[in-house]
DNA sequence: AACTCGGGGTT
DNA sequence: AACCCAGAGTT
């Protein structure tokens, strides 16, 4: 297929099925930026709430950097894949130390910042400065593989190398910013992975998949997630009206959100009889258990938790455990927590 | 190149 | 249950 063919159909498919979404209506690069971060392995709709909630607390990229971290997480919660959150607050923050507030205006500078990879580096590129550069994201592999017959892995080194030449190939000359949009557009809403639209497709002469009834098959993408099974017992230790609590560090999901008091276990729930931790020992003893939930199952890409909740009445003699506060309820709202953690608070 | 990082919707 | 989502950082 010529090069500007591909595109002149895919715009012209473009202006006549585009959703009208907010961060589409906007050249402002912080805008556009907010929006492709929430929109990482992120659905539209998923996103879209967050998106309107971060425009309006933070305007600019300015009110981002002054925003305090942990105001910026207790936003973001609920989205998932919480270093988004951190690095882009980061990020903010450099963009106003050392580039007086202004963003860099194309994709080699914007690919230097964290949380910004090739992708989009490309989309604010493309969508802010009119930069003829290809976004390549996981509907630009769809529509690629299936277009053009590509079997090549998409998990592989090569697919990167692969689908972003020809992607940079086909992208209009004239409108990269609208052609990147469409591709993305028509993989979301038309070339869709289950079951895509051929029958009323403009590609349906030329298109690979559709001549070899390869659909299905396409994109072919090796990586299997290997999913780990881990149990929590969560310990609600409640004194005087206040909750134990502290922040996660690094190195395991949540990082920097806020959680209980965690014995964990890599074969079941724990046996209250067999509790060798000996903070838990000594707050049981001196203190009672108020409830227990019953296990709670909470399925993450790759891990499958099953958590339990205690919730204990104690009176807490000895020193806290590294890390651990007293909160009350009123600051336990503005904490930034996993979704277990907030749907457990709610409920019980 | 493989692994890890969430939560939710679809099939 | 498996797959995917406007991917990126770390090792």
């Amino acid at each position: 297929m010529e090069r500007s063919s591909f595109s002149e159909k895919l715009i012209g498919w473009y202006s006549q099925n585009k959703r009208n979404l907010p961060w589409r209506n906007t050249k402002n690069p912080y805008l556009i930026w907010l929006s492709e971060v929430i929109l990482q392995q992120t659905r539209v709709v998923q996103g879209l709430p967050y998106y309107e909630k971060f425009a309006e607390k933070y305007p600019t990229v300015v009110d981002l950097a002054n925003a305090d971290e942990q105001e910026v997480l207790r936003l973001w919660q609920g989205l998932g894949y919480y270093s988004r959150a951190r690095n882009m607050h980061t990020t903010a923050k450099i963009i106003v130390a050392k580039c007086n507030g202004v963003f860099p205006n194309n994709y080699h500078d914007l690919l230097k910042l964290k949380g910004i990879g090739p992708y989009t580096a490309a989309a604010i590129a493309s969508f802010a400065f009119d930069e003829r550069v290809a976004v390549v994201d996981g509907n630009v592999f769809r529509v690629l593989a299936r277009v053009f017959g590509i079997e090549t892995d998409i998990a592989s080194h090569e697919a990167k190398k692969i689908f972003g030449e020809l992607a940079n190939e086909l992208i209009s000359v004239k409108n990269p910013s609208t052609h990147n949009q469409a591709i993305m557009e028509f993989g979301a809403t038309h070339c869709t992975p289950a079951n895509p639209d051929c029958m009323f497709c403009i590609f349906a002469d030329s298109c690979v998949a559709n001549a070899t009834g390869k659909q299905q098959i396409l994109p072919i993408k090796s990586k299997k997630v290997k999913v780990k099974n881990r149990y929590f017992d969560y310990f609600m230790i409640e004194q005087d009206g206040k909750v134990l609590m502290r922040q996660r560090l690094g190195g395991d999901i949540w990082a920097g959100l806020y959680d209980f008091y965690l014995l964990e276990n890599e074969e079941s729930l724990i046996d209250l009889e067999d509790i060798k931790d000996t903070f838990v020992q000594n707050i049981l003893k001196s203190g009672m258990i108020k409830s227990s939930s019953e296990p709670m199952k909470h399925i993450l890409t790759h891990q499958r938790i099953e958590a339990r909740f205690w919730h204990v009445v104690a009176n807490i003699k000895e020193t806290l455990p590294q890390g651990f506060e007293f909160y009350s309820k009123d600051e336990i709202e503005n904490l930034p927590k996993p979704i277990l953690i907030d749907n457990y608070l709610k409920n019980r």
